[in-house]
DNA sequence: TCCGCTGAAAGTGCATGCAATTGGACCGTT
DNA sequence: AACGGTCCAATTGCATGCACTTTCAGCGGA
């Protein structure tokens, strides 16, 4: 549909976003946990290029808020706060009535079709492993986002939803993703009507019911991280930085 | 108010950073036109610095929209096609009415006289260059943004709102800001009352008018970019690639 | 047993070097 | 003139090397 003079944002074969998909995958599926170390080295030598294109890849996945990347230390895969997640939410079920707004009563016979397709696949994956299901019901959002054209939108729906996964594995209990399924199906259905009031409507409490069911608790306790809940209070105590703390969180 | 143990996202004086910040600004003040070069060594040596680390700025600012990056090309920065830019625009309500709406009523007066300062700031710079206008009128935008305490819609509203800059350079004709600055005005003070509705409103119709502004005619007319124009119908020709062209487009 | 110190190992920050690609001036042919 | 080919300067793609910082295991003293 668009032109492809030198494919601008997609699929550029180059040797780092190879490795920036890889690694949104990873995190995804939840192969990499929030907090996970990602050595420059250890990248390069996995993909087998030099460290300065590792380095890259970082840089970007940093950019997109799946990195955190501290001087002089290892990056880490993003742990995101509460609130963070939160917040990612909320942008996210804006964006996503964007798109469904933009594609309701607009959406070709073989694009539905796709869609229909792609949500079998989400039944079919139902017995496999949480990874899989997690990842194909984001890929869902993706693709809606893909078929408005819009590749600014494709950018920010996929970023703000590879970030909502990052805080499935840190707020979330295990999970029936068998109404998620259902929904997808009933946004499908209110685009092909074109009814733009449903599908937007549909599309907020879908994924307000996902928020709700990622993010039971405002409390992290998941034991990581004692240095950060205590952060706050070291400002009461000195000005300038943290006081060591007496031997606590390892790894 | 957040913890500062590493200074997440905020300032961080990396080179790398520190490039990207006056590209960013030379952009939104239209320093740097959409098209212009960006040659990495001559990055390097302005900013003092090596290829690796301006080619690393480079990466950043494509991540945003704001570089254009070619393989074994040379980058330049970013032209929305008219198409993109009515989509950022699109994007950019979304996210400002957001921002207002979780805004209205929680400032505190010292936030208010915060954006009231900065209004006045662009009331007095009304007399000199477009490009100070600009920058001020996009600032006041993501200072509100800031009061959000929300990392990720700050980033989202900084981004897109450069992005919409950079059409002001392809597509818009010149304006008369004085509207904008009312504006700005009746959205503080919406915001303080706490109106809610009203304050989504205004924000709406304010930026609405803004891209009414800018983007004038749907035909991106500017000499520039035959090649592109002509690339959709390159595809009924040959189907691997556009053939070449008798003599046309220059630099 | 617990604490703090210290030095080596691991890892990042960045510059530089080399191969490969591109863009464009030059030049001969039609 | 317009076209097509050739060569060289400009520029990118990427790996490697070195300096500096952080981490941590081992060690000695309370």
């Amino acid at each position: 549909m668009a032109a492809r003079p030198t494919s601008k944002t997609s699929k550029s074969s180059d040797k780092v976003s190879v490795i920036c998909r890889a690694l949104r995958r990873a995190v995804i599926e939840q192969a990499l946990e929030p907090g996970a170390k990602l050595p420059e080295d250890a990248l390069g030598e996995r993909f087998g290029v030099s460290r300065t294109i590792a380095r890259h890849a970082l840089g970007q996945l940093a950019g997109e808020g799946l990195v955190e990347l501290r001087r002089n230390r290892i990056a880490v895969v993003a742990t995101p706060s509460w609130q963070e997640a939160r917040d990612a939410f909320d942008i996210r079920i804006e964006l996503e009535r964007l798109v469904v707004r933009q594609l309701a009563g607009k959406l070709t016979k073989s694009q539905i079709a796709e869609l229909n397709a792609h949500v079998d696949a989400e039944h079919r994956a139902r017995g496999g492993t949480d990874a899989v299901s997690i990842r194909l019901a984001t890929e869902f959002h993706i693709l809606l986002a893909h078929m408005t054209n819009s590749p600014i939108l494709v950018r920010y729906v996929s970023e703000v939803a590879y970030r909502c996964c990052l805080t499935l594995s840190l707020y979330s209990r295990p999970h029936s993703s068998e109404c998620a399924i259902s929904e997808h199906r009933a946004i499908i259905a209110a685009l092909a009507k074109g009814d733009e009031a449903k599908v937007t409507e549909l599309m907020r409490h879908h994924l307000d019911s996902v928020a709700n069911r990622a993010l039971v608790a405002p409390v992290p306790q998941r034991g990581r991280d004692l240095l950060d809940i205590l952060a706050p209070y070291a400002d009461a105590v000195t000005g300038d930085r943290v006081v060591k703390l007496p031997r606590a969180a390892r790894r």
